[in-house]
DNA sequence: TCCATTTAGTTATCATGATAACTAAATGGA
DNA sequence: TCCATTTAGTTATCATGATAACTAAATGGA
């Protein structure tokens, strides 16, 4: 994603919500604003994660995966289920995944249509490797935030 | 962008915090939480601007030259200043601009590498078209938040 | 049982972001 | 003045998001 590197100063809000007579300065300010603030996270995010040959759907996948208490798999359905992201990403995304040997494909005992998605012991690695990074990030972050 | 379609519970933030060591509950809950408002308010303005035949950068790109106090033209370089995208992306965006007649070219007199980028008739309606309807998504979507 | 419908996954294609490497014009110091 | 460097814009190529349309297996009601 990306933004207005300069925000429009409050003046030019009040000026386009009195031009239009819509909506309110403050509110549309503190929306424009958390818009930018977001944004700058998810690209310190990507950053990180491209650093360590990620991406932040690959470590999202990773993620659910793990946390899922009492089984150690999913199908690609279910992953689609718990991600907001198209089936087709998903699909080449996971194939990616393969292919480094994060993930490993088992077959699916009940439906011949599916797999089964696991961890590999390489992928619990680089999830156990990169996680402190993550909440360290984050935290710095929200820390600079005003 | 994406996200997790349910946020990780508290007490799974908790847990990784405790497991990594790093990081405080809180700070990570919202910045998470910030990540799913903004990651759904893009959607909406996306959703929006291409029921437009536009996009976000477009619409910036739009923006940026009508804001200008002085001059109703920049260059693609003035453009780059003001946003945060790269300078191939800039470029094929002002070329869909230009052919669809929202923005015109005109010779730059001090330089001739550069041209200078100016809101048609056409463009100035389309903003003024669509502003409202941004403020207004913005504010019902900042009500619609806790 | 059998066939229409649904579900799981895949392929093709497009949109929109990035970086690397380029051309051509402008600039500025010896 | 002249040439090395900088700046403006462009091209090629890749990554990662989307939708449409498909195959094959599972499902479920007549």
């Amino acid at each position: 994603m990306f933004f207005l590197k300069e925000l429009p100063t409050e003046q030019m809000v009040k000026d386009y919500v009195a031009k239009t007579g819509v909506g309110s300065t403050d509110t549309i300010s503190k929306a424009l604003l958390m818009l930018r603030e977001a944004s700058h996270l998810i690209r310190l995010l990507d950053a990180y994660f491209s650093s360590h040959d990620l991406s932040q759907l690959k470590f999202l996948i990773l993620v659910v995966i793990d946390r899922e208490p009492e089984i150690d798999s999913l199908r690609q359905s279910e992953i689609n289920q718990r991600l907001d992201i198209s089936k087709p990403v998903l699909n080449r995304t996971i194939n990616s995944l393969l292919e480094t040997k994060l993930l490993k494909r088992l077959d699916d005992e009940e439906d011949a249509r599916a797999h089964r998605l696991a961890l590999t012991k390489k992928g619990k690695n680089t999830l156990k490797q990169i996680m402190p990074g993550y909440f360290e990030l984050i935290s710095n972050f929200m820390e600079q935030q005003s």
